[in-house]
DNA sequence: TAGAATCTGCTACAGATGTAGTAGATGGGT
DNA sequence: ACCCATCTACTACATCTGTAGCAGATTCTA
């Protein structure tokens, strides 16, 4: 399931720390969207309704929580950008990171404990 | 400049080899995309208009070029990814790609090299 | 040179997305 | 018990995106 920008940013903060209500979510998003009380709301209905986010009733008042994990919403936006933009591969990706961003010294350490970690772990994959 | 979903196909078959013809278009993605030919049409004039193509008329065809590069879409891209998913950050990403992703031998090696590369190259960084 | 093929420019339309208003229901304080 | 603040459900609307048709201009071909 793809998340739009928006969406994006109300799951962002109701991962954060759920369950949320929108007034929550509002004050956790809006120092960067500045959103009327209703936008969220909106965006939240639109959430329920693709299945990311359940909700349930306390007092008048809905509570919601995702259905959905970070991580699986990070793969699928992963793999859509290596479709559109990278040959569907995930080498040019890596490679194109590398070659632009710059590395901090902690990036180039976990980079390097990962690629140890990876050693060993599939020898099979060519 | 974002690319959608379509835009990307089209552009991907364009810098592949450029100039291209909106029928040449339609053959180079037409296996992926069965889109009818006034769909190439309509997605080739969105971007002339978004200013990711430039056009110029041979007999009464016109022949489209990129005005964008490659390399300047897709760092659009990565980092709108980053932003939506990533907290902003290159290192989450990485970290995500490390966990998530099998890292075939070409690409350890690629990673390693480039590792290699980046040594010493931004010292001040951090 | 007339028809067939093809091209272009315009129009269309449904679904997704960003953004928000309104009206009616409801719970908490006095 | 009543009013106010707040919540929910529904509606609205512009823009973007996917997808394509149509009509008139142009060019190739017989």
């Amino acid at each position: 399931m793809r998340l739009s920008e928006a969406e994006w940013r109300v799951m962002n903060a109701i991962w954060w720390q759920h369950p949320a209500t929108a007034r929550e979510v509002l004050e956790r998003v809006e120092a960067e969207s500045p959103w009327a009380y209703t936008t969220v709301k909106t965006i939240l209905s639109r959430l329920v309704d693709k299945g990311a986010l359940g909700s349930q009733k306390r007092a008048n008042t809905l509570c919601f929580s995702p259905l959905i994990t970070k991580e699986e919403a990070r793969l699928e936006e992963v793999d859509s950008l290596l479709d559109r933009a990278f040959d569907g591969a995930f080498g040019p990706l890596l490679n194109f990171l590398m070659e632009t961003k710059t590395l901090s010294k902690k990036d180039r350490r976990a980079l390097e404990r990962l690629l140890e970690k990876d050693e060993g772990r599939n020898r099979d994959v060519d």
